[in-house]
Order: structure tokens, then sequence, then C-alpha cells
DNA sequence: CCTTGACCTGGAGCGCGCTCCAGGGTTTTC
DNA sequence: GAAAACCCTGGAGCGCGCTCCAGGTCAAGG
């Protein structure tokens, strides 16, 4: 199996490599494995799951949030639980993007008025 | 014109009456005028300017944007400008929601994903 | 009158999510 | 074998957008 030193898991996760070691203090990430020196070597299970995490993060899911899933990826029997919660995720999600349309429909209605008005 | 205390502003902006000072303080709101005793008075026009800054605020422009916006608008020679600000956050507003699309679609791939597993 | 509650000001504090730094080891390149 | 580039840790700092506080003024009800 491949791994990733820490500039190679910023580059491909699109995280940078202080958030990743933010993440990993965190909990968000599980402890990464390391080179006998002591360096960092990401694999590619850990990319997959940043590639996740860069997903809920993008649709707003806080860090607190994001860190009670990953607690909940260590047991295999909570699959569920962890099921349940991106789905209620999805739904904020949902309700988020309604919000945003409804007030770009407000915004656009300000814009045709001034319009109107010969601007 | 009718006026609106503080409390009565905030009740009908839905903003917190801390938050309707600080957008004061920063230039957002011009200042408000003030009854004898130094209270302020917001008018009409305060609330119906109050109104479009929710829905900017809820649309993600950050302060330092409205602040630009809320000059421009001291000027009445600048309406063809304060429109066009209008519309490039309108594309910005769509960029938003078509990057949240994008996520969400990702997250219900996964979710469906983890469905095939049998949860 | 006196209490109660809404309001005033200037400035400090906070929650979030990073981002940066000092001071030190390691690994790669020439 | 020396310089340059990369990585380590713990902890401080930051940008944003509020939110709260101390210490004081003002106004309406009983």
């Amino acid at each position: 199996m491949a791994t990733y030193s820490p500039a190679q898991a910023a580059e491909v996760s699109g995280f940078s490599i202080d958030t990743l070691r933010y993440y990993e203090r965190e909990g968000i990430l599980r402890p990464i494995a390391r080179t006998s020196s002591g360096h960092r070597a990401y694999t590619d299970a850990d990319l997959g799951w940043l590639d996740l995490v860069h997903c809920l993060r993008d649709t707003g899911m806080p860090i607190a949030d994001l860190k009670r899933y990953a607690e909940l990826s260590l047991d295999e029997a909570t699959l569920a639980a962890r099921v349940a919660l991106l789905e209620e995720h999805d739904r904020r999600v949902q309700e988020s993007i309604d919000a945003l349309r409804r007030q770009q429909e407000r915004l656009r209605e300000k814009i045709a008025w001034y319009r109107e008005q010969g601007v």
C-alpha cells in the first residue's frame, strides 16, 4: 500500500499541512502512521476519509460533528448511526440550499426593481 | 413617519440590538436618528435597508462588502455601481448554490453506497 | 419620589476554524 | 559533508462576526 508525505497528502486532499495536523489533533483523523524518524505517512485509506471530510466541510458540517462521526467510525457496530448522521446532514444541506435560493430570489427582485427605476 | 425603538427595530429586522449597534459602528447603517435623550429612533427607511442587509448577509456577503455597498448608497450617482455589485453578488450566490449541490450529490452517493453495503 | 427597565458608550471577550511561529530533528541534493 | 528542503511539537495568534459587560443616563408606572 502506497503512503504519502504530509506535503503529498496536502496536495491530494486539498487541505493544508497545518489543517491536516489540526484535524488529527482534534480527532477527526485517527493518529496517522509514522516513519521510523517520526514523520507522518498517510495511507490511501486516510486520503479516502479526507475526501469525505472535504465533502462534509464544504457542505458546512462543523468540526465538532465531524469529530463525532469519526469517533463512530472507530466502532464497526455503528454503521447505521453513521448513515443516519449523513442523512441528517443531507437534510440540513437541502435546507440551506433552499434558504439560499429563496434569498437569491429576493435579491433578484431587488435588482429587477433597480432596473425598472432606469439603471 | 413612524419610528422604532432599538427593541422594536431588533424585533422587526431580526437582528439583535447589539448587532444593530455593531452595524452602525461599522458604517453599514448610516448614523441612526436620536431622540432628545439620545436614544436611537429607527425609521421605516432604516428597516427597509436592514431587510436588504439581512438578505445579503444570509447569502454570505461579508461585512466589508456590505460596508462598501452602504458607502456607495450615500451618493445618488452610484446607482449603476450598486446594481453591478448586487449582480456580482448574485453570481457568487449562484456559484455557492451550485457547489453545494455538487457536494450534496457526492454525499448522497456515499449514503447510497452505505445502503448497498446492507445498512 | 422611587423603582424598574430600556437605553447609552467604549471596549473586552468569544467561538470557530484554521494559520503561523520558535526551536529543533531529518533527508535529500549537490 | 554542507546546504536546502522537509518535517516535528506545543502553543500563540488571527480574521470574522458578533456578543457581552461595566458603569452610567433616562423614562414611565405605582
